[in-house]
DNA sequence: GCGGTTTCGCTACGATTGGTATCGATACCG
DNA sequence: CGGTATCGATACCAATCGTAGCGAAACCGC
């Protein structure tokens, strides 16, 4: 339909997906740090130049693979606790993803001192989810804040402090510790 | 008493505080990754060698900060409750002090990776913890691990996000949370 | 005081890395 | 086939972590 209207010249060559994939697994292998750009772009096969034509900084880079690999929350707004715990489970399994946990440890570390990264991470990342949550679930902000925190903190502290993901009991003990808070 | 044992030759000049000090306020005025070990020794008024003559990283430096900052937990083991409250009051203000959330953040960073950092994060700053709260609280180690991730885990993510202490009212909620969740 | 011992400060250096500049080659559209 | 915009490659700069080497300083026992 709309979709007609495309520049001339040389398109930009898809490979965002290949790029975010690799991004990830370079991060999985070798962590933030010594992820470096230009390792990134050799696993693509592309040049170090195309991704920061691309992406403004490593940071940028990492959240919007971030972003790209989280996309939407499975909630549908009829029932409170079975929406928490569908989200908590996709948090789960979103934060477990290889890579996941170390690039958010990593962009989270970069954002502090860089104030135009960090608008980009609050922006792209957590405002959608927060705008979601306070709809389907009819939550105020400053509750939608504090379960994010929880949940997403907590994914994050195991993996970062374990390299596993949380095992099923937990989690469950966690959704459970959430549903009762929101009842 | 025991403290004539002292070895010949010059003596290491007695500036750890200060050298911890300095780590803290020059991560917390520049972020972890701008804070280069440059900058920390030259705010300490030492050299840089000096520091990777005390401390094999970076990363080892910012452990041994977070864990002369942190301290022991006011935990009596008498009232659960209570000590739930003091512990999680204890650290909201860790985290809060100045420069620790991204000391953390950063720390947490450069240990995936890092297997010898990794250690030295698990062995001098979560055991103590965990050890504590196992005995004072008579709770499993998977339940403390379960309640330090969260604990921590929120009061992080919270930091990293918005770069403000957790405020009262959410802390409260906290602690009711953990309190019924160990019931 | 004085020698012995150990740490300290300083300069210089190597290796990596984030990010930029430049220019020719390339792929697409009409 | 020509116009246009992106891509690839190389070279490059500024920071930064971490190390080497050496002379100076500070402390102890005598």
């Amino acid at each position: 339909m709309a979709s007609s209207t495309r520049p001339p010249g040389r398109p930009r060559s898809s490979v965002d997906a290949e790029v975010f994939a690799a991004t990830l697994r370079t991060i999985h292998e070798l962590g933030y740090t010594r992820a470096t750009v230009d390792r990134i772009a050799a696993a693509t096969g592309i040049a170090k130049t195309t991704i920061y034509r691309r992406w403004p900084s490593k940071g940028a880079l990492v959240t919007a693979t971030l972003v790209d690999s989280f996309g939407p929350l499975p909630v549908r707004g009829e029932d409170r606790d079975a929406d928490v715990a569908a989200a908590i489970w996709y948090g789960v399994r979103a934060v477990a993803e290889p890579g996941v946990a170390a690039a958010f440890a990593g962009v989270f570390t970069d954002a502090i001192g860089d104030s135009a990264l960090r608008e980009i991470l609050a922006t792209q990342l957590q405002d959608p989810y927060r705008k979601v949550l306070m709809e389907t679930l009819g939550l105020s902000e400053q509750r939608v804040l504090f379960v994010i925190d929880v949940v997403i903190g907590t994914l994050l502290h195991r993996m970062g402090m374990t390299g596993e993901p949380m095992v099923e009991a937990d989690v469950e003990d966690l959704i459970r510790m959430l549903q009762r808070e929101l009842r």
